[in-house]
DNA sequence: GCGACAG
DNA sequence: ATCTTGTCGC
């Protein structure tokens, strides 16, 4: 698919300042009320009804050892788009990887190979990846129905991260789910959390255009252990076309027993699986 | 100047 | 993000 608001695409050439104000344009076409083309309540990472199943699993050992794409899914679920990438930090390459699921079926993989200018700048991350993460999405067979990116959208200093950013290029319902947190400030204190915890950021003096009462997104425990070793909550914001609650909802939907919902685990070990093949030969 | 800072 | 062996725990 191509870009909506081909003005709007992320430019590594642009001065800092240009970045900034063309992420201030992007906040301010921003939707942050759920505009999707299905109901959020379908969204889940569960497995086609075993209806009439004709077990032929032919195995590919040749090739990748997991997520085969099978085109076999059932249609009435929806599209779901995990992205995230994987670098070649010596050649200066990145490799952005989208792999679709329905359910949880993957149906579709897509990786692209591009160039990497800039620099990461915290702030400034869809400058980086935003281009590659677009040329990935040129090859798209279909349209998602929710995209899942690593990193924050509403969660940003210019209320314009990387989901809300590429949401609002190609104008499709974006998610993002960061490791860490960008800005904005937890209703409640994140540490030591049990699986299923949430409570919302609100912004803080470092985020524009926002009070302090402004909801800009979660933090969520999406795993915990029973014992001892700590893991941290996840920080989702509403990228594009998704209210910051039902960005929460969609993310534990698709989480399946890890820290990272599997839209962007998989992405993320599709990128490595090439990143691999690069390196073996 | 100092500290904070998605991937 | 990336560089990486062992190691603790279920």
């Amino acid at each position: 698919m191509q870009p909506t608001d081909s003005k709007r695409i992320p430019d590594p050439e642009m001065s800092q300042d240009e970045m900034k104000a063309l992420q201030r344009q992007i906040a301010d076409a921003a939707c942050w009320q759920d505009t999707l083309s299905v109901n959020p309540e379908m969204i889940r990472w569960e497995p086609t009804e075993t209806t009439k199943d004709t077990t032929q699993k032919t195995i590919d050992s040749s090739t990748s050892t997991t997520d085969i794409p099978n085109q076999d899914a059932d249609e009435t679920q929806p599209l779901v788009a995990g992205v995230d990438q994987a670098f070649r930090t010596e050649q200066s390459e990145v490799i952005s990887a989208i792999v679709l699921t329905r359910g949880a079926t993957v149906v579709d993989r897509i990786v692209a190979v591009t160039d990497l200018s800039i620099p990461y700048i915290p702030g400034l991350l869809s400058f980086r990846e935003g281009g590659p993460i677009l040329a990935a999405f040129e090859e798209i067979s279909q349209k998602p129905d929710i995209t899942m990116f690593d990193g924050s959208g509403r969660m940003h200093y210019r209320q314009a991260g990387l989901a809300t950013h590429i949401g609002v290029v190609l104008d499709i319902p974006t998610i993002g789910v960061a490791k860490s947190l960008l800005c904005g400030t937890p209703e409640s204190d994140t540490a030591q959390r049990p699986t299923g915890w949430q409570t919302q950021i609100n912004a803080d003096e470092t985020v524009e255009d926002a009070d302090t009462e402004t909801v800009i997104g979660h933090a969520l425990q999406t795993r915990q252990y029973d014992s001892r070793k700590i893991i941290n909550p996840v920080y989702v914001s509403p990228g594009h076309r998704v209210s910051a609650t039902t960005a929460v909802k969609i993310t534990q939907a698709l989480c399946d027993g890890y820290k990272l919902p599997e839209p962007t685990r998989r992405a993320d070990a599709y990128a490595d699986e090439i990143k691999r093949e690069y390196s073996d030969n």
